[in-house]
DNA sequence: TTGGATATGGGGGATACGCCCCATAAATTT
DNA sequence: AAATTTATGGGGCGTATCCCCCATATCCAA
């Protein structure tokens, strides 16, 4: 019983060696390869795999869009993300897209294996850094739509110390100006990360600015 | 020879509060004062004051582009940033628009009234904590002009990583997915920030997304 | 041909960050 | 009246950041 394998990845060289890598195995059967979205789609439609390997950094759509789509369609095919991204934002948003697998183009080999019988069998296999990510959430208990859902929970002094940190400014300078202590700020940051799943100042920028809470 | 002073400030609280600490002044003579931009420049225009004590924050047009007019129109006055923010952003903006001095609405009132005697007496001062952006600035030896001129004088590679930079990822991350030391990246990191003249991810990502290397 | 500039890294130190613990007081909701 | 939310802070831990120092190899231009 051989796992009917599909390619999704615009480098060709990269294809090929998924190729070289896979011939080895008696149980895997490679049905064909796409470079784009439409290619995938359409591969999919016509070859019927039970597995797809999909990379996220499409040309002309994302990965992500594209897994979305096809598991519209073919809820029954596993589609294991395979990438160089080893960002939680991504990592997420597969799973939400419905990704039974997510390995980065880092691991090894056997673990790409393991990965396509573990998603032909019905099952996800997450690679353990990725994984970490799913469990900090759920310790925390985090609600499970990372990406959707909450808009603004935040308190209007929350608000306030977003737009502080959005500029780019410490905890120092933010207690300064609101003339509060630092420990409070940072505080307040906490309960503003939680609250929105971020991580970091960083991407609390690019929240406040998505958000239009400040301009670029 | 008393220093003949105008106040721009859009709470009228504060202002009072100026006018309150000043009138014990002997050398100190307030002419009036604006809550607005266009009040400032119409106030300057016809009270003819030594010194304007500038807050950034006005309602209508920022303090930073109040003051680039009026030194425009009257060089000859000297314009004193007073302001809650520490930005050093603004701290340099407001050397660029021409300021004679830069006092944070936290210092003592004695700090303000030496800016004021100082400004007076065609002199810069800077508060110590602003000063010390201007010091380190010099000692790195970057261009005077830290807001405008160079666009762009990263190298690809610089570019490269920037872009992951401005995605939130960590070096460590950065690191894996160009297959480099992080602590090269943390190199090519510091060389971005340098030239660029940002001193945080934060500002990184503002500075990204602002340029279009990444969207929002 | 001798410099710059580029790209690669190691070492280290002071500080800031991110995330947990704890608490108190006021306000609001149930 | 009791429970929850909000806002305020202290302590601490591990790590990352930011900014210096140093070096080497390549390559291109003055």
């Amino acid at each position: 019983m051989t796992i009917r394998l599909l390619l999704v990845d615009d480098h060709a060289v990269v294809r090929s060696g998924l190729r070289m890598l896979l011939a080895t195995e008696s149980d895997v059967d490679i049905l064909g390869e796409a470079g784009t979205s439409v290619e995938a789609i359409a591969a999919a439609e016509k070859l019927r795999p039970d597995v797809i390997l999909m990379d996220i950094g499409l040309p002309d759509q994302s990965g992500i869009k594209t897994t979305q789509i096809i598991k519209a369609k073919f809820p029954e095919m596993a589609i294991i993300a395979l990438t160089i991204h080893e960002d939680e934002e991504y990592f997420f948003k597969m799973l939400e897209a419905g990704a039974s697998g997510y390995v980065p183009k880092r691991a090894a080999p056997e673990e790409l294996l393991t990965a396509i019988r573990t998603a032909a069998n019905g099952e996800v296999y997450l690679y353990p850094t990725m994984a970490k990510f799913l469990v900090r959430d759920y310790l925390r208990g985090d609600p499970a739509n990372k990406t959707e859902k909450k808009e603004n929970n935040l308190t209007i002094r929350e608000n306030e110390v977003l737009t502080h940190l959005a500029e780019g400014e410490s905890n120092e300078a933010i207690g300064r100006e609101l003339v509060i202590s630092p420990k409070t700020v940072a505080r307040h940051r906490e309960n503003i990360m939680r609250k929105l799943s971020l991580h970091s100042r960083a991407e609390l920028v690019r929240y406040a600015i998505r958000k239009g809470i400040i301009k670029a």
